[in-house]
DNA sequence: TGGCCGCTTGCATACGCATGCATAAACGCA
DNA sequence: TGCGTTTATGCATGCGTATGCAAGCGGCCA
């Protein structure tokens, strides 16, 4: 069965890779790699105490004695323990994991979302379970797997959770909530920005920069975020006597904002304002503006976002835009989920973050309103 | 040694009990939100067959009759049961769970990455847990953590990780991967781009295309990556008589690569050739260029990136760059992962994937090896 | 000195699932 | 019909940690 020696060491030079392969059968030997884990059973032993007084020492608030908690740690330190998670997950029904769904990591304000929350949760010893689901598809079949896990709680944000989903994850006293959208399921808990009075306050703004000829660039055609803003920003742009305004759709794309602000640019009587939905979709419409059409900006074309993301102030943009601050989100969305996590009987919250109207380079600004808070100027009449 | 059984399941009755009363709150009670989750025990009792039947009929090649197994998915139907990953983590040793540390959310080319990896992995019922580190601040003590998640593997992406991490895991039995770094840390796994091979590369298409004076913004002054592709890039222009190359650093970020590109297009001579270790930094190259310096690109400067992101092949930047395969290097950590896992003992690996010179608008091309390959137009002299 | 009290510690068991082993059932073949 | 063989099922136990309970221990006061 184990062959002499000496062509084992012939081979090893030569065939790397056979030798390697040996490695983990019954033959060799050398520094078994797969040792299991030290345990709190090992440490105990170590220290001369038991398992639970380790366990103790471990968990914050219980009841040891400073002068043995000492020695075990000092134990687990030479062990190189560490704490399995899954077994205490198991005994304490508590995972400290969040679950987070996401489809739309490569607009900006997704991944700052993604960034704050794993920051956030960092700070209290949670950790984030991701699921990024494919826009075009219903992420249901994924997130089912939610209850497999023993999620503590359930983050969407640029996702769809069917009502039945919600439901399941009710019964198992799985808090939902949603950053960034408007539907309004039953039981779940929303995080959103002031989609309304942004639509309003946009408006206002324009008209009285004077333009006339209006575009809106929505996000998807069920998006109820878009949705909401396009309402907001059409009524009230028709109150000011301006009911000429020009929809199109980006689908929350670049390559969409783009096409659709060809489109609106193209046309007889091409818009001298916009607003998009989003400012990836507006960082797009800037592109073609200048680039496809020599537009100047914002003499030509005033081009207004939505979201202020980090690169919305950066020179090369300099984005006029609707704020909505990701940090703000997350911290009001674990703030809501730890409410129903120590109150599992609670109802479903929703919560308006508020953001301003950012005035940078990229639109034209009204004679008045304009006044700086924080450092930044904003259209507040 | 063993109690009558009558009292132990009495016991047992009351610890439940209490569990719920606790778990709800000891006031209300009226429709129990936070009722336990069905497990195989509930299952089995439905079906009227025991626990390990019902674990059996969730085990994919388990022995069990079908007619069983149908009577049992049945019951787990009915009851809603969701099998409990934390369990089975405990029992089998494996959580079907990778970290993942990253730290350039912001950079599509990362955002991808997570993307892929998240598609690949779900494809074999495999998830993520995100560590999003911040760049300039050590990964380590959040990483740690991975050893208390039993995790099956960890990627590295944008992230450093200390020796003593690597050693820790390997010591634990967890497959390390890093995905576009440089750094040989023994013991962890690594997939790259061609980074040499593309640095030399750049170097001929500038000098074809008769470029003189040359720039280069490479990542931060400790990635590896970039230092790589610095390196190749800079010895080749020497031999080819081009030994003014001005190099900046642009730290992978967006505005820090605006800098560096003010300045080198500040200078009394600027320079007419850029080559950007990220793609994400040479659209901001691109942006200041044109808008800050009205550059005419190609013709008064060509600019050249790094990675192929799916923007670059927008209509807006129509980016020259040298690919580097987001799918294709997840898939390849993947392998290599599964081949560690599969075989613990194996040495860990270092593979490198092809990329190519994708031709686009950005830079002047040279007046031969331009080819087409699957669609695109690649510079292969 | 005796008794009470508070702090530590260990024991035993539960958490939900997987799995080796033994047993029972079903089947095949002569 | 009988026996060996395969297949299906249940039992018992283990995975690593948390925690209620009881016992031990020391201190403090009367």
């Amino acid at each position: 069965m184990s062959p002499p020696l000496v062509p084992r060491l012939i081979r090893h030079e030569h065939v790397h890779i056979l030798t390697q392969r040996f490695s983990t059968g019954p033959t060799v030997n050398k520094k078994s790699p797969a040792r299991r884990a030290p345990t709190e059973s090992d440490v105990a032993k170590l220290a001369g105490v038991s398992q639970s007084a380790v366990s103790r020492s471990f968990t914050p608030g219980a009841s040891v004695a400073e002068s043995t908690r000492k020695k075990i740690l000092q134990a687990a330190q030479t062990l190189g323990y560490h704490p399995n998670l899954m077994a205490r997950s198991l005994a304490t029904r508590r995972s400290n994991i969040f679950a987070l769904a996401i489809s739309d990591l490569e607009n900006p304000f997704y991944a700052q979302v993604v960034k704050e929350l794993s920051e956030r949760l960092r700070e209290t010893g949670r950790h984030i379970l991701l699921f990024v689901s494919n826009p075009d598809r219903s992420a249901d079949p994924d997130l089912e797997r939610v209850l497999s896990y023993q999620v503590d709680a359930l983050i969407l944000t640029a996702t769809t959770a069917s009502i039945e989903l919600a439901l399941q994850c009710q019964k198992a006293g799985i808090p939902i909530v949603q950053i960034n959208r408007e539907s309004r399921v039953p039981g779940i808990s929303t995080i959103r920005g002031e989609n309304q009075k942004a639509g309003h306050r946009i408006a206002d703004f324009m008209a009285a920069a004077g333009h006339k000829r209006i575009g809106f660039i929505g996000g998807t055609r069920d998006s109820g975020t878009s949705r909401v803003r396009q309402e907001a920003f059409v009524s009230r742009l028709a109150e000011l006597g301006i009911s000429d305004v020009q929809v199109r759709y980006g689908d929350y794309t670049f390559e969409g904002a783009a096409v659709a602000t060809r489109e609106l640019l193209s046309q007889d009587r091409p818009v001298d304002a916009l607003f998009c939905a989003s400012d990836y979709m507006a960082f797009a419409a800037l592109d073609v503006a200048k680039r496809e059409f020599s537009k100047h900006i914002p003499d030509d074309l005033s081009i207004v976002g939505y979201d202020d993301v980090p690169e919305a102030a950066h020179a090369v943009y300099d984005l006029t835009t609707y704020s909505q601050p990701a940090a703000a989100m997350v911290e009001e969305a674990i703030k809501v989920i730890d409410l129903m996590i120590e109150n599992p009987g609670r109802r479903a919250q929703r919560r308006e973050v508020r953001g301003e109207l950012i005035v940078r380079g990229t639109a034209k600004v009204p004679t008045a309103g304009v006044v700086t808070k924080h450092g930044k100027k904003i259209w507040h009449p």
